[in-house]
Parts: structure tokens; C-alpha cells; sequence
DNA sequence: GGAGGCATGTAAATGGTTACATGATTGG
DNA sequence: CCAATCATGTAACCATTTACATGCCTCC
């Protein structure tokens, strides 16, 4: 249910609209949980019946401005700190390497070059955000720059390990 | 639909039963891509309706040994080098990270410096099967081995990233 | 008046997890 | 004879994705 408390943590920093939400969770969320708008607007709702948020008030259009409860950060300390994060092992890339071995050495040779361009395209992705983001000295600029740096680190080293891989096949 | 490609692959390398597929997943698979027992059974039996794979003999205790079919084996090279892989972003431990703002600094730094420590731990893992596994010059294993050694740098990245992202908190 | 953005909701389908259910075979 | 392992299947539930559906408001 990390959905729920992506929602509670974006709520904690501040109020916002289902709206609101879906666009702070594709500014800043999306690399790490994306959320589609259906999705997002019925778990407001379970969460708004489940007492960890409320509808302080309904605005044009039907905007519901949502803020967190009491319950809602008690429950969010709860899950940063006492509940151990699920490992997501899952990746379909790995999972073809796997089976190279059932095309011919050229095409996996070209597999892993593309794998390799792929995780350089979107190390610059990164680095391009980072440079290009006015990043404050708030909290929630302070760790997404952490998260940023994972992001950063992790593919420039799936693209050395990519290019490595492509010359042991060639 | 990786699972059903999974099989296909593990089926490619050779003959096999449900449970043997189970064992073959839990063995190699089970970083990359892990699969349930009642999922496998059931997508076995979905891949032979498509004609994919086929049963070339029942033996005792119900025992059904699959085979692929070419179209099975054209279907893989397909999914291998026409279909671009998803890239699965989720992460709930970098997503947490995201909200550690939230709680008093100490618990921050703490909560880092256990990723580190889970980070190194899953580290040694790999390290110790790379060495305990008897490798041979299968194609099979040639490309496992390019896989463990993706997870090998990935988690020493990660590891060093958190090391680093507790001091910057502490 | 129209386009684009704001705003919310529901339904159907897919893929995955957990639990339930059954039973045969082999080795100690 | 008992336990472990081999062996397969089904049902319920949950999270996610895609598609459908509606309508208001603001700015040009």
C-alpha cells in the first residue's frame, strides 16, 4: 500500500487537491512510484473513509482540498520507520539477459549496447533535472535531492556494467 | 507478460515439468523476476492453449513434462529483441526517502544507515553465490553470470550511495 | 466561442499474492 | 508408516493500467 502513504507524505509538506497531488507525484514521485489519476482519486477516497485524511473544503468545480489527520502522520512515521520497505526484485531488462544465450552473439551483443545507451540517455535525464531544478533548503528538496544522487549513482552504474557486459559477449 | 516469457526461456534451455520450472525460477530467476507456484501452473496451462508450449508426456503423480514449440521459440526471440523492455521504477525504500523530512534527523540517519547495512548484506549474498556456484561454459550460465554481476555493482552502488546519504543527514 | 487545463469519478481487464485443496511417490 | 518432496489445480483478493465518462472555469 505505498500508494497510501506517497499520499500521506506529499499531504504531511502540505494540502492539496486530488489534482494537486497527481501533479506533485509526477514533478517529483514519478521515478520511484508512478501513480495514474484513477488510481490516485479512489485511494483519496478509502484514505478520506479510513480517517487518515479529510476534506477541508470543497472549492469550483468540485475541487476537494485534502489534508492529513493526526491518525494520518501517526500512521505515516509508522511505515517510514517501523514497517521494513518490500525489495521490488522485478526487472524485465535482467530478465532478458538471462536468455541471451538464445540469440545469435551479434544481437545480443546490440541488445546490451542499447541497454547501455539506454541507462546513459537517462543518467543525463537526471543530471538535467538536478542541474535544472531551483532546489531550496527545505526538507522535501533536501531528501528528493538524495533520492536524485540514488538515481544518479545507480544508472551510471547499470550503464557501466551494460557496456562491460556488451564486450564480454562481443 | 514476463512470466510467460521466463518459461518460454527456461523451456528453450530444456524440456521441463511444472515443479521443475518452479525449482529452475527459485534457482536462478528469483532475483530478477520471482514467480508463485500457483501463477506458474496456471500460465502453463494459458501457454499451451496458444500453443506456445506443448505437454510431450504425462507420468507418474500427474506429472506433465513441456516442451516449446517453434512458435514458442519464435516468440521469444520476438519478445528478446523486438519488444523494448519496461522499466519497473518502483522502489518503496527510495520512495520513503522522499518523506524522512518527516521525522526528527536521528531517525533519518538511521534509517539510512540500516539501507546501507541491508544494501551491503544483499551484496555479500551475491558475492557468496557467485562463488559457491559451479559455473560452467553453458550459454546459460555465461549470461546468469553477466546478470549476478549487474546485481552485484547495483547493490554496491546503492550501498556506498547510502553510506553517503547518512552522513549528509547525520 | 473554443481550447486547454482543472477536476472528479467508475468499469473492465490484467497480473500477482495468499490461501485452500488434493493426492502420489520415495526414502528412512 | 511417516515425513518430505513431488505434483497440480482453484478461489479470493489486491494493486495497477487503460479506457470511458462528465463537466466547470479561465483565458484568448
Amino acid at each position: 500500500m505505498s500508494l497510501r502513504h506517497a499520499l500521506l507524505g506529499l499531504l504531511a509538506d502540505r494540502p492539496g487537491s486530488g489534482w494537486d497531488l497527481l501533479k506533485r507525484f509526477e514533478a517529483s514521485l514519478d521515478f520511484v512510484w508512478p501513480a495514474t489519476q484513477s488510481q490516485l482519486y479512489t485511494e483519496l477516497n478509502r484514505m478520506t473513509a479510513d480517517e487518515l485524511i479529510e476534506v477541508t473544503s470543497v472549492g469550483a468545480r468540485n475541487r476537494k482540498e485534502y489534508a492529513i489527520t493526526d491518525d494520518g502522520r501517526a500512521e505515516l512515521q509508522r511505515w517510514l520507520l517501523d514497517v521494513e520497505p518490500e525489495r521490488n526484485r522485478r526487472s524485465e531488462a535482467l530478465l532478458r539477459v538471462f536468455f541471451l544465450w538464445a540469440v545469435d552473439p551479434d544481437a545480443a551483443r546490440r541488445y546490451l549496447e542499447r541497454e547501455a545507451d539506454t541507462y546513459r540517455q537517462f543518467h543525463e535525464l537526471l543530471v538535467a533535472v538536478d542541474q535544472q531544478t531551483a532546489w531550496d533548503d527545505s526538507g522535501f528538496d533536501r531528501f528528493a535531492r538524495l533520492a536524485l544522487d540514488n538515481g544518479m549513482r545507480v544508472t551510471a552504474a547499470n550503464e557501466e556494467w551494460a557496456s562491460w557486459a556488451a564486450e564480454q559477449v562481443g
